[in-house]
RNA sequence: GGCGGAGUAGCCAAGUGGUAAGGCAAUGGUUUGCAAAACCGUCAUUCGAGGGUUCGAUUCCCUCCUCCGCCUCCA
């Protein structure tokens, strides 16, 4: 498999460093709130990269971090008069039951920052001692970024920028705590009032660690010194990844990420997501207008991962329609095979075209055309051979990780009384030729929600979907 | 100001130095008492504008216009 990956600005293979297991680290959510689309455009491409190298054939190890202590979760807890623990806990478990809805697999290790303190501290420690890192007066730890010349690699920043950075800070004056240079950044601050018990022991006194080194901790934690790749958001390129590339690699030495993966924004109706425009929605909010986490999925891997992707809630109706035509596709597949065939080959017959477009830089919306055309042209195979194409498309469909609607099954028992009379007293009147009486009766039950479909011998019943 | 990305049908969105995937919507037909559903079709001589290179450019180069992101602990 082939991936863009920032730092080289190139497309390169993807192969395990260790030669057997693929090992990558996600910047995961901050929990102090519902994740809105934006923030699951980024985790459901992840999981479309991780699914994609398993079904390549990789063994995969995939870390993903819970920020459990900021400036944000502190506040909103204190809001909230919870403790941040129990605060973070129960956002972290909101967050966890959208990844299920969305069909996210979910990572082999969860780690939360505030477990992994200790492993920071030490992590500052060691950046101390090379002389890295300070200590301010008044107990705060900043890196040092002139200790460290390839910083701005990532980012492409050279010096003359980070310049212009620092007469900018210092025009905001926007930063409270003491530093050398103000482009320095805080690896561990010092304890404040408004931080009330969320301040922990350290050789520097008490105080709460930096965001940055939270990652760079726990990656050496679980995945060592180097590891495959790293994924974020695009935002996350400076100053996080930058900074965690300057701590890490002057804390551990060598080499730290092998490829960087970064996703890009989408927007919403063309503009950017935010609170004050009333477009930024979470998955709630979109089910409350009777759109499934499916349907979102469908939408947002509906775009290239390197491209802004718009964001509207007319492509989730088109998402709706879309994902029915696949599942009728492939249940038109699954009638013309042969159940009992034993398949050799694990090719992906029709479906090769959208499989090369997944595993050439994850390009999911050629993918995702690759199945409607590999259906097209599948629908006349009957057999083994419809098997083996069933095969192709389940795999690949497994890589994007969408999951079809189930054919509509509507139990009639589970109908009102009421309705059933009246559907029965329509067809009554459909027989007599009646049609007057008959339409009315059809605008009746559309009225109560219901929608009647006629057949040759006889009709059915259906919800009508939720406006 | 610096860095980066984008402008492809009504909408979403791939793609390529050789003549525009796919989805939604729309629309024609079959079917239907009429609809719905289902099935079969149709749907960009054209890729923001203008130049240039080329046998040939949407794809490369230049200029311009428009939009978006980052440069603040936002995915």
């Amino acid at each position: 498999m082939r991936l863009f990956d920032t730092l080289s600005r190139t497309e390169r293979d993807l192969r395990p460093i260790d030669g057997s297991t693929y090992r990558f680290y996600c910047c995961g959510p901050t929990v102090y709130g519902p994740a809105h689309i934006g923030n699951f455009r980024t985790f459901v491409l992840q999981d479309v990269f991780r699914r994609t190298l398993e079904t390549g054939g990789f063994r995969t190890l995939h870390v993903r971090n819970i920020t459990d202590v900021d400036d944000k979760t502190i506040r909103d807890s204190q809001k909230a008069g919870k403790s941040l623990t129990e605060f973070t806990a129960g956002w972290t478990a909101k967050f966890h039951a959208d990844c299920e809805k969305l069909g996210l697999l979910p990572p082999h290790i969860e780690p939360g920052a505030v477990e992994h303190i200790p492993q920071q501290i030490a992590m500052i420690e060691k950046l101390v001692e090379k002389g890295n890192a300070y200590a301010s007066e008044d107990g705060s730890v900043y890196f040092k970024i002139s200790s460290f010349p390839g910083y701005g690699r990532l980012s492409r920043l050279d010096q003359r920028e980070l310049d212009i950075g620092k007469t900018q800070n210092a025009r905001s004056n926007s930063d409270e705590y003491e530093k050398d240079s103000l482009s320095d950044f805080v690896l561990w601050k010092s304890r404040r009032p408004d931080d009330g018990d969320n301040f922990w022991q350290s050789p520097w006194g008490e105080g709460r660690p930096g965001w940055h080194l939270e990652c760079s901790a726990m990656i050496q934690e679980y995945l060592g010194n180097s590891f495959d790749l790293h994924s974020g958001g695009i935002d996350l390129v400076f100053p996080h990844h930058e900074n965690e590339i300057a701590q890490s690699e002057c804390a551990c030495g060598g080499h730290f990420a092998e490829h960087w993966f970064h996703i890009t924004h989408l927007l919403v109706d063309g503009g950017k997501m935010s609170k004050s425009l009333g477009n930024l929605y979470t998955l709630d909010d979109l089910a409350l207008k009777g759109h499934t986490a499916m349907e979102v999925r469908y939408v947002l891997i509906g775009a290239h991962y390197r491209k802004q992707l718009n964001f509207t809630l007319d492509s989730l109706t088109g998402a709706r329609e879309a994902l029915a035509k696949l599942a009728k596709g492939a249940r038109h597949l699954a009638a013309n095979a042969d159940p009992d065939a034993r398949l050799t080959s694990a090719d992906f017959g029709p479906f090769q075209a959208a499989w090369d477009s997944l595993a050439n830089d994850l390009n999911t919306p050629c993918a995702l055309g690759g199945l409607f055309t590999g259906l097209r042209d599948a629908s006349a195979l009957t057999g083994v051979e419809a098997a083996a194409a069933l095969a192709g498309f389940n795999r690949v469909l497994r890589a994007l990780g969408l999951t079809l609607p189930e054919e509509a099954v509507h139990d009639s028992s589970a109908i009102p009384e009421s309705i059933q009379a009246i559907a029965e007293a329509r067809w009554q009147a459909r027989l007599a030729k009646n049609w007057a009486e008959s339409d009315t009766l059809r605008a009746r039950l559309a009225e109560e929600g219901w929608l009647v479909k006629d057949g040759k011998e006889s009709y059915s019943l259906e919800p009508l979907p939720a406006a």
